[in-house]
DNA sequence: CGCTTTCGTTTGACACGTCAAGCAGATCGC
DNA sequence: GCGATCTGCTTGACGTGTCAAACGAAAGCG
């Protein structure tokens, strides 16, 4: 194929598009959450995840899993975290080896207030901006490829299950206690 | 606001969708391109830039701001291209202080062949996923969001974190002249 | 003209991700 | 038991991004 086919106007539009929203609406989201709770991306993503667990602790292999990390990455991020009183390591009672991430009064406190100030940013940026055709049509798109790519990816583990991948999950209702 | 409206399901599964989708998507066509080109997205994008310009050389100012990079970011970056043999830096020749970015031969062969497996990248993940309607559709919904980012953006402050914005154009096309 | 200010770029300290070791606790085979 | 191996996590080197400070060239201004 010395000759590709290129993109057409319409798929060109598409896809600059879609670059182009994707940057800055990450920007955005992320600025968002930086002022309003002092917290950066990756920092959300753990706190939520670890908020969801039974006990407000997961063991590090577990979490890093279920947001699909690194252990490596989230051993460093951790560590960070702890240094900030969000979290704190914990042994496993079961088995020596493997460390405990448990979520602070404080990491829990910040994640709630965090939580509803993200939805609200997650509205006003990209939600309500569509109607509700088009999020169904994004749902309908975003479906169909995460189809493609997790079928015909050989090279790395072909899991699916387990959603979250993304951020905005909003930390575990908790019966009818909504953050203090 | 003390209770946010949280995410309907359909808002949440398009919102995680995207999310997955965007992570996925972006790792698998950055995956592709080291494979193919041994490029990153970030030299990618700064080839097809410079590649578009008149005489395939730009002030490095210039060519920060059409692909929305900071000018540091760029300096740093150009730098390790400059040692590739990617690109050069030459002096303006109006301003003592403009330093220009050149792109050398070997740096026009190397794009000029990466756009080749990009696209095909591109498409085979991504658009050809999709039917006309899908790519008509996301590429209203981008324009949504887009407006709505473009629109609103001054109120926060000049804080700034990863950006990456768009390109990933395919290269000029340039006279019949398809590399080699 | 000298002095300050502005501008385009570079540089350095630092944040954060990846990969490749390193290490201690668990497990297994004998 | 006990060494070999596996596992879960940590660590260190390194690449790349951010911010802020540093610089030299170009303007403005008395």
């Amino acid at each position: 194929m010395t000759e590709p086919r290129w993109l057409t106007d319409a798929e060109m539009h598409t896809w600059r598009g879609y670059r182009r929203m994707r940057g800055l609406l990450d920007l955005q989201l992320t600025r968002d959450l930086g002022a309003d709770s002092g917290l950066s991306d990756a920092d959300y993503d753990v706190l939520t995840a670890v908020s969801e667990a039974p006990d407000r602790r997961l063991p590090l292999g577990e979490l890093a899993a279920s947001i699909r990390w690194s252990t490596s990455r989230l051993s460093h991020q951790v560590s960070r975290m702890e240094q900030r009183g969000l979290v704190a390591r914990g042994p496993s009672t079961a088995d020596g080896r493997s460390a405990t991430v448990i979520l602070t009064d404080h990491g829990w406190a910040t994640v709630q207030a965090a939580a509803v100030h993200h939805v609200a940013s997650v509205r006003r940026h990209f939600i309500d901006v569509l109607d509700e055709a088009d999020v169904a049509a994004l749902g309908r798109i975003a479906d169909k490829v995460l189809a493609h790519l997790t079928d015909a990816t050989p090279p790395t583990p072909p899991r699916r299950r387990r959603s979250s991948g993304g951020s905005v999950a909003q930390p575990a209702p908790e019966g009818g206690e909504t953050v203090g």
